[in-house]
DNA sequence: CGGCATCCCCCACGATACTG
DNA sequence: CAGTATCGTGGGGGATGCCG
């Protein structure tokens, strides 16, 4: 069964919102999103190299649960479904971006490679 | 051994950051350290309530490795130790201030309770 | 006071296989 | 294509006890 966040009772604000981003790829999903809009399964799936299959769609149930992820299901052959942010997400998302600064400015002082594109999976331990 | 964040390589400065900040406690750790400046051990662990010694020492630790954390050890007797933030891990707590709102409001949205404490008592805007 | 050492448990996460 | 189902495991984290 999906867990999704333990909503609360929380100590702060920071804590509340960690809640909701702890998972090893939610952050990642949320940054997908927000830079293409609307992207289908397949297509999180070959944006996030290393992810599994279970772990995305366990993680992408948590944040429609969570009121972050749009999900819309398409009844045709084969099956088509397109996950977007919904407003709360982008609002996420937008909250989000200084600590992405912060981020990438950490991975120059510390001199981190950084995953391009689809190169390995195997470079995430 | 304590392992710190894993220094890359990342996907994103998100990625980077979040690496750095994953574990129960760490963000609130930051956020006790910049509401107090300075805090004794002792003064930490009432500050966190749950937090368990083991917990408190390793986050420290490894936060310290990840340059967020600055250490001072008086020897005297009986033994006295202060934590407090570095420059960069006062550069953090000012990128998670916005994430720290948007998780406010959203304890708001949810109707989600708040854990009652120092830490909570302390925040002001 | 401020640790470190140990034992142990649970569950987030991964791998694999199968299905509408 | 977009999932389910199931099993196994690593290590994050809790509890307890000892030490300078």
């Amino acid at each position: 069964m999906a867990t999704a966040a333990r909503r609360g009772p929380y100590f702060c604000g920071i804590d509340a919102a960690m809640d909701v981003v702890a998972g090893k790829w939610k952050s990642l999903i949320l940054w997908e999103l927000h830079h293409h809009g609307i992207r289908r399964f397949a297509e999180l799936r070959r944006g996030l190299p290393g992810v599994s299959e279970k772990m995305l769609i366990q993680h992408l149930r948590e944040m429609e649960e969570d009121g972050l992820v749009h999900r819309e299901v398409y009844r045709e052959v084969p099956p088509k479904v397109e996950y977007s942010l919904t407003e709360h997400g982008v609002s996420l998302n937008v909250a989000l971006a200084s600590l992405g600064e912060w981020g990438t400015a950490r991975m120059g002082r510390i001199g981190a490679e950084k995953i391009s594109g689809d190169v390995a999976a195997t470079a995430r331990r």
